[in-house]
RNA sequence: ACCACCGUAGCCUAGUUUGGAUAAGGCGUUUCCCUCCUAAGGAAAAGGUCGAGAGUUCAAAUCUCUCCGGUGGUGCCA
């Protein structure tokens, strides 16, 4: 009984299927009928809350009239217990079901704490997400990829995993090697005023404009990069460390806004040695060579392109940490299955990693999955933060504030000014995350201004709204036990509807986890706020017209809210107080 | 050139994995609704060649093929 929307698909189908070998339909056909999936919702309430279109199909087979096959379907079917009427519509069977013991089991159930549970799995997950780079920026991109890794880490184990929750922080490479030798050659003694990173993003660009400017220089910061691995350089390993502790603690800074947490936190400077080791071992067994002077694995035969693995001045990539993470992932947390989510446009880097472990002989190598997702990309293009355009996640938030803080004044203006810059901290995260997560993983953001300052209609705020709606109905109910509530009372539409949306929380979050898909969560969840608000709108819960209606509405308010309360939880947003 | 992803009202998105009834929302536009649990709300209207074409099918936004447009990637960035 805990998913009641399951069990009331799972009636209909048995019904059904029971009725199938009395249509003396030839054996052969019988297989390829794939009767649950020809268990569907109706396009309108109207018609029913679950139909069969098997007749089609079947019509087709004995080359007889859908329309026959219909009629003959309800003529011999056996009515569940849990259905109250079967109406033939064209050729669709129609079930309607007994909505008020519908009601009864969805709204107890949505009460529980375990609603949307799913059984314990026994596979251990691991999920990656986030990995910022040090000395660089926190932009907008990483509050997507970071959002998108947290919801899904919740959703996953809401579904039943056990998960791993892990960051990867690439700490060296390059982009550091720029940043320092910039800092160290025209900005020695310099020092933040207020954001730290946002000081060091400027550095950075500057490096990035000197080195386009002055191509020479690039030799330079070769040097300070291999000192930098070699860690041979007093002076160069001080600075780095202290360049990638302010970052850092601003990155864990900005988890905290975020409600992001972390299991474990990887520095790609721990794995680098024995990513080389690696790759060392590799060359022994031939599966990687020299190559103009890099080192490569040639992935041909695979249909793959040669992967990159060291560059000719022995400094690594991306490739020679991922080697070595991997490794440890699997070995060190005895992990099943290993979640990448790093951005789309490192499809192919993904590829040639699993290849390569596979052809290592890694026999996990397959159970790694890298979740792509697209761009956040700005009207004028992609965000380059090389050249400084990128839309820094301190800017957005402070942008945000502003709008949500003025708001908050004009809505609450008694409270006092810390608690409402809380609410509105709250809120602006709210509509930061959910428009991240509304959207497909395969879709490109395009970031707008406009849209980011919007907290009307399909928004975070919105379901923050509902949200505290339902909870301010419950207070001023006061602590009415709802026991023996007649759920044949919440027959109009509005509670109807919102109850079957209630029902498929179970049924979204199995989805949500089985496809990596925290969407499906957060376009639901809006979808349940919005059921809920036209809900209230036309039912009164505490000026009902009679007690008994009273206590219904208050028992399917119990349960929405129940239910809203886990849904923001998975997406990662918070529930304020008060709106 | 090759590979991947995206293309659904003026703008943004869901629906495509598993084909089913009148293509679902938001923003914006035009109307209404605060003596009644918070108007970050509700009710309603207008707005569509589901990129184009062909095919498969009783049935296509959904599957197949071709083409067009956009984005990303394709050995020394991350």
């Amino acid at each position: 009984m805990k998913d009641p929307w399951q069990k009331a698909r799972e009636d209909v189908t048995k019904a059904v299927a029971e009725v199938m070998p009395r249509l003396a339909i030839p054996k052969t056909h019988l297989k390829k009928l794939k009767l649950a999936n020809h268990i569907e919702e109706p396009p309108s309430y109207k018609m029913g809350d679950l139909a069969c279109s098997i007749s089609f199909p079947i019509g087709k087979i004995k080359k007889v009239s859908p329309r026959k096959i219909a009629e003959d379907i309800i003529d011999k079917v056996r009515r569940p217990r849990s259905v109250y009427l079967i109406k033939l519509a064209g050729a669709y069977v129609n079930f309607f079901l007994k909505f008020g013991e519908f009601a009864k089991a969805v709204v107890t159930e949505a009460q529980k704490d375990s609603f949307g549970k799913g059984e314990k799995q026994k596979d251990k997950v691991m999920i990656e997400y986030s990995q910022p780079n040090p000395l660089k920026a926190f932009h907008i991109g990483h509050v997507r990829n970071t959002t998108l890794g947290e919801s899904l880490s919740r959703i996953m184990k809401e579904a039943g995993h056990d998960v791993i929750q892990a960051n990867l922080f690439n700490d060296i490479g390059m982009h550091v090697a720029k940043t320092l030798w910039c800092y160290k050659n025209f900005h020695e003694g310099e020092k933040a005023h207020t954001n730290v990173s946002k000081w060091i993003n400027k550095i950075y660009v500057d490096a990035c404009r000197r080195l386009e400017e002055d191509p020479d220089k690039k030799e330079e910061v070769s040097e300070i990069l291999k000192h930098l691995e070699a860690q041979d350089e007093e002076e160069i390993t001080k600075l780095w460390k202290q360049f990638r502790t302010w970052s850092v603690d601003e990155f864990k800074e900005i988890y905290k806004e975020l409600d992001a947490h972390f299991d474990e936190d990887f520095y790609e400077s721990d794995l680098k040695p024995r990513g080389k080791e690696i790759i060392e071992e590799l060359r022994k067994k031939k599966l990687a060579k020299r190559s103009k002077g890099a080192t490569i694995i040639d992935l041909k035969k695979e249909g793959l392109p040669v992967w990159l693995l060291l560059k000719s001045d022995g400094t690594a990539l991306y490739s020679t940490q991922d080697l070595a993470l991997a490794e440890e992932k699997f070995k060190k947390f005895k992990i099943d299955k290993s979640v990448y989510v790093v951005g789309s446009e490192q499809r192919l880097h993904f590829q040639q990693l699993f290849k390569t472990l596979e052809l290592m002989g890694f026999k996990k190598a397959k159970k790694c999955h890298h979740l792509a997702y697209s761009l956040v990309t700005l009207k004028e293009g992609k965000m380059s933060s090389r050249e400084g355009t990128a839309i820094l996640y301190a800017d957005l938030r402070d942008e945000m504030m502003k709008k949500a803080m003025s708001e908050v004044h004009d809505r609450n203006p008694e409270i006092v000014p810390k608690v409402q810059k809380e609410l509105a901290m709250k809120i602006t995260i709210a509509a930061m995350k959910y428009s991240m997560l509304n959207v497909g993983n395969n879709k490109t953001i395009f970031f707008d201004w406009d849209t980011a300052l919007e907290f009307e209609g399909d928004t975070g705020p919105y379901i923050q709204y509902a949200t505290v709606r339902a909870k301010r109905i419950i207070e001023k109910a006061g602590k009415k036990s709802s026991a023996n509530v007649d759920f044949k009372l919440l027959n109009n539409k509005d509670s109807q509807r919102l109850i079957k949306q209630i029902s498929k929380l179970p049924m979204v979050i199995r989805e949500s986890a089985e496809t990596y898909q925290p969407h499906i969560v957060a376009n639901y969840t809006y979808a349940l706020a919005d059921k809920f608000s036209a809900f209230y709108t036309t039912n009164p819960v505490i000026e009902a017209e009679t007690p008994e209606l009273r206590n219904a509405r208050l028992a399917l308010v119990i349960a929405t809210y129940k239910t809203l309360q886990k849904c923001l939880y998975l997406l990662g947003i918070e529930e304020p107080n008060r709106m």
